[in-house]
DNA sequence: CTCACAGCTGCAAGCGCTTCCAAGCTACAC
DNA sequence: GTGTAGCTTGGAAGCGCTTGCAGCTGTGAG
């Protein structure tokens, strides 16, 4: 393999130069730059990777931590930091850390001390204070997408006011029977969702005079699948039926409608049901739901990291709400005239 | 930050030592590897990644390019790549590579000549001989999955063969009039199955002396939604419809259902349907199908370039067919009586 | 008691770049 | 003509490890 040494012979240049030449960095004439790109080129050359970061202390690879890369929230986020990150030129070292905490723990040390990455992004990944101040101390960014870092920089939504909003739709079109399907202890762990969305329903609801019927609050694991069956227990069960459900997901939401149907119910007709999320699927259904669009949320996290990165400006910690938007589609309607409204 | 020389002096220790002792390389006396390690634990030192690939030529640190992560297929390869290679004590790299080829080459010239990575697993990846010879020549092992890498080792399933079992469970069942859903051209080139899947479909049919439809032979882009749509046109618009779908997929079979139960068909009663895949969705819909257990395709991946990269054999390419696992559920069954068979 | 051998250890030469520093040059103002 | 500022350039010292080599020690065999 050619060396830096072998293009600088090829240009009739200095290793120096040549270095100059090929990183951008530092000024060099325009006839040297030529040349040593094209001795490069014409030897297939290419900086060695580690000896850049090596002799540089930078590293141009972002290490990305996540507690799933096949649920559709991760995948998104993981898309849209990855198209940003190749766009700037960084690498993206993933970080896929499903088996609990002990594993998190030799991600921090293994990785993050051994300095291999610049920055770190961490999707609704718990850090405790000590853990941040640490990766800070060593100057290395991070940013959290919808998770808790204190300390740190961090990108979320407010899920507790959009849950609000969802819960007040389904109360302006005169909805007062409405269950909520939170997601499970275990699920929440990881999403780290402490109940805020949760906290936003009981909110609206009790504004509105309307009773929380604690049957009607369900939990699931945030999937198609789990929600179906609670949905099924939901609908199935209760002597009189809620007129409308608040799904704190999107698959929770499309879970819940495909059970509807399974007992005969038309949505809206019957069942009012709203989602959180913006999932593909969403439209096949005619989820009315508040779209939080996490690629973006990845992108944005990218741009953050880089600015403070390339930038010399110690980016302050920033807890930045991302914006949301909400779409109403079919899913959502008044309630059936026959239902009663409840009496708290 | 402290260097392994501050190491070595806590430890009163050579450095050399402390290297072998914290790499485990070497004969060290448990002794010097005692007190070396916790020399390190104490000044809370880890060995720089840079500092070590670069002295060593080893990386620990693979590349995956995917045209995708957050579609099914995907996303589940890269769950047990990362799952394995972490366990290793590797690093992954993730290459999302959805814009097509021109981003493509810049990745190979950027990160595998940059030898940043010690190997690659290229999923769904189109590569050429050349390509792929390039690689192998600087000592890149390659393994491909689901993709033709001519030269290369890959691991794929059976495409042609388990769509001709799919269609002869259901030629089995009675039915003759099948229809087919296919990928789109345009997704085509990133799942890289060039019509072997229909090509099985067709052969299980002639063999059986059934006729194929053109009429029936129907494409969507391997999601719920856009399945959900082609089948509404298959199922509506026939003046005689199939009694059986095949979907080369189980998320283009769940659309299908979708579609039938608009249609207010009965799945399998009015209508069998098939997939394949083995999507966490299937069990909700009764889905029969052929699981291709993507996350154990990826950890095959990685267990054949770590053999590869640790052993010294040079593994010559091979080409593993993966095992499939028929799922027989509730969506098919024979078709309804009053079905005509369809004559050639 | 001596020798051969194997296990340990330390020295020092890299791995392949980046970048500080000083020197050479050009151009322009005075 | 001289001085100076601003570009360019090359030399060389690292960046922080790994590893070949050689010396040293201890052990068992002869």
């Amino acid at each position: 393999m050619p060396g830096i040494k072998d293009v600088a012979e090829r240009a009739g240049l200095s290793i120096a130069t040549v270095s100059r030449a090929l990183s951008g960095k530092g000024n060099v004439s325009a006839r040297s730059r030529e040349r040593a790109q094209s001795a490069a080129a014409e030897l297939g050359f290419v900086l060695s990777y580690h000896a850049s970061s090596l002799a540089s202390g930078r590293n141009h690879n972002v290490g990305v931590v996540v507690p799933s890369v096949h649920r559709w929230f991760f995948s998104s986020v993981v898309e849209g930091v990855s198209a940003t990150l190749l766009d700037a030129g960084y690498d993206l070292t993933l970080y896929n850390v499903s088996e609990g905490e002990e594993r998190r723990h030799s991600v921090l040390n293994d990785f993050l001390l051994r300095k291999r990455v610049d920055a770190v992004i961490a999707v609704s990944l718990e850090l405790s204070e000590a853990e941040i101040q640490q990766l800070l101390a060593i100057h290395r960014p991070i940013v959290g997408i919808g998770g808790p870092l204190p300390g740190a920089s961090t990108i979320r939504i407010n899920d507790s006011g959009i849950a609000e909003a969802a819960a007040r739709h389904l109360i302006q079109l005169g909805h007062s029977r409405i269950a909520h399907m939170t997601g499970d202890a275990a699920y929440e762990k990881d999403f780290r969702l402490p109940g805020t969305r949760q906290g936003g329903f009981t909110k609206a609801m009790r504004d509105a005079g309307h009773t929380v019927r604690p049957e009607w609050l369900v939990s699931a694991d945030f999937t198609i699948q789990g929600a179906y069956a609670s949905a099924r227990q939901l609908l199935g069960s209760s002597p009189e039926r809620p007129t409308a459900v608040f799904a704190a997901s999107d698959e929770m939401a499309i879970g819940t409608i495909l059970a509807a149907r399974d007992f005969g119910l038309r949505v809206p007709d019957d069942l009012s049901v709203i989602g959180i999320d913006g999932h593909e699927l969403g439209e096949l259904f005619g989820l009315t739901t508040i779209d939080q669009d996490p690629r973006g949320q990845g992108a944005m996290a990218v741009r953050r990291l880089l600015a403070g990165l390339e930038g010399d400006a110690d980016t302050a910690a920033a807890d930045t709400e991302y914006p949301t938007r909400f779409v109403i589609r079919s899913s959502t309607a008044v309630p059936p005239v026959d239902a009663a409204p409840l009496r708290g």
